[in-house]
DNA sequence: GCAAAAGTGTTGGTTGTACACCCATGG
DNA sequence: CCATGGGTGTACAACCAACACTTTTGC
């Protein structure tokens, strides 16, 4: 039985769901699509689909982001596998959940061939979703205040090049606090993560801020040598 | 043709797999199985089987663990899904991850209906396991050392009583470093977190060690005040 | 000059680290 | 009386939080 699945088909009891977060203005966003067709014809969804027999979760992953949304090369990550029996209403499926970064800029938003409407909503004011996907959601934002803080994926959500005060935006609409400025900026600096380009902002109605870049081969280079970034 | 589908078959394209840690002399294990039939016949492996239609996929875990060890009533969480389309030899399967922590002396071992053997090893010390055994037991042990230092999960592994070296000699086996055993009581008397027995250790010949009780509802309290485990 | 944000400095309290020391018990 | 682990104290360095302050720029 098995010799007759082709490595196109998908696998039935299995599909994926996406959590992508992106960041524009201060705001911290997530990407919904409505639902074009089926039971859930003009509901707002968490962007998803279903695997093949020929391609890796992960891949399958990438896949669908790419034709959903447009967006590829990315920081995604898995979540987690949500297994209720009764979460999906026609038949048994668990879903594979994933969470995407990106910059939100970057990105001019195609609704896939299933989606009527592709559009970004602030995190705090996220409509119904079907099935379990508000709980994937919550998860997804669990899971980002933790991770941003151990690791530096925030970079992720800004442009190559950004300012400190956008930076500890960032972080400040991620893990929902103020921080000091001063100090903020100290931790940084005694980091050293960041590269200075040297450059200043344009068309700003007030004093021009350096730009950065985050240094990813320093982070590699300092992680080899046992540093643990913290913030 | 859903409708055909029984609450107790099995989903074809997904399977479960747990790695089991125990602590035991200051030593930290996992537990393997031995196939005893099947075309990993005679080969370790990770704990494992398959999800019914009727059965949350975090239900099939607790079930398999059950019946394949005869250890219930413990922590278990899930690590994450494996979908690489090539790792298991016979057809597409993706697996669903979990890993446990127990107190080994609690349980005494019974090899499940296809398992011919079932031991300890200890961490050190893991043979060649079947298809990505090995690689999912990596990823479960970084995860077991990063949720160690954020979450007090580890006095799942000790006794309900035991004496702070003990509880030292987990986290060095854990993180596999040495640590101040002055500054590592203080740290731990500062969060409020240990309640002491008022008993001492018997049968030791040297002088007897106090024993504590993790205490979770003070846990649960503090939490919800803003505490964040750290250690 | 005022608003808005950039960027720097100071200070006191808290924590972490390394190390030294005394105590109790069984053999 | 000594080996083994139990248990406490100290002192310096590093770090953190709060806050005040000066600088630059466009309007």
């Amino acid at each position: 039985m098995e010799n007759l699945i082709q490595p196109g088909s998908i696998i039935e009891a299995l599909s994926i769901d996406c959590v992508i977060f992106g960041f524009k203005d201060g705001k911290l966003d997530i990407l919904l699509v409505k639902h074009g067709e089926g039971i859930s014809e003009g509901k707002w969804a968490l962007p998803g689909g279903w695997i093949t027999y020929g391609e890796s979760v992960d891949d399958a992953a990438k896949r669908l982001l790419k034709s959903l949304t447009g967006i590829s090369d990315i920081y995604l990550e898995q979540l987690k596998a949500f297994g209720d029996p009764h979460r999906f209403p026609v038949k048994r499926v668990v879903t594979v959940a994933y969470y995407a970064l990106v910059n939100e800029e970057n990105y001019a938003l195609i609704p896939g061939f299933t989606a009527s409407d592709v559009q970004w909503f602030n995190i705090h004011d996220v409509p119904p979703l079907i099935y379990d996907h508000n709980q994937i959601l919550d998860y997804g934002f669990k899971r980002l205040k933790h991770t941003v803080r151990h690791e530096p994926v925030g970079f992720n959500l800004l442009p190559e090049k950004f300012t400190l005060l956008q930076l500890q935006e960032l972080y400040e609409a991620i893990l929902e606090t103020k921080m000091d400025k001063s100090n903020f900026r100290r931790k940084l600096g005694k980091m050293k993560l960041l590269i200075n380009c040297k450059e200043k902002q344009k068309d700003v109605s007030h004093r021009a801020a350096a730009l950065y870049k985050f240094d990813k081969r320093m982070y590699v280079t300092l992680r080899k040598s046992g540093m643990v970034f913290e913030l």
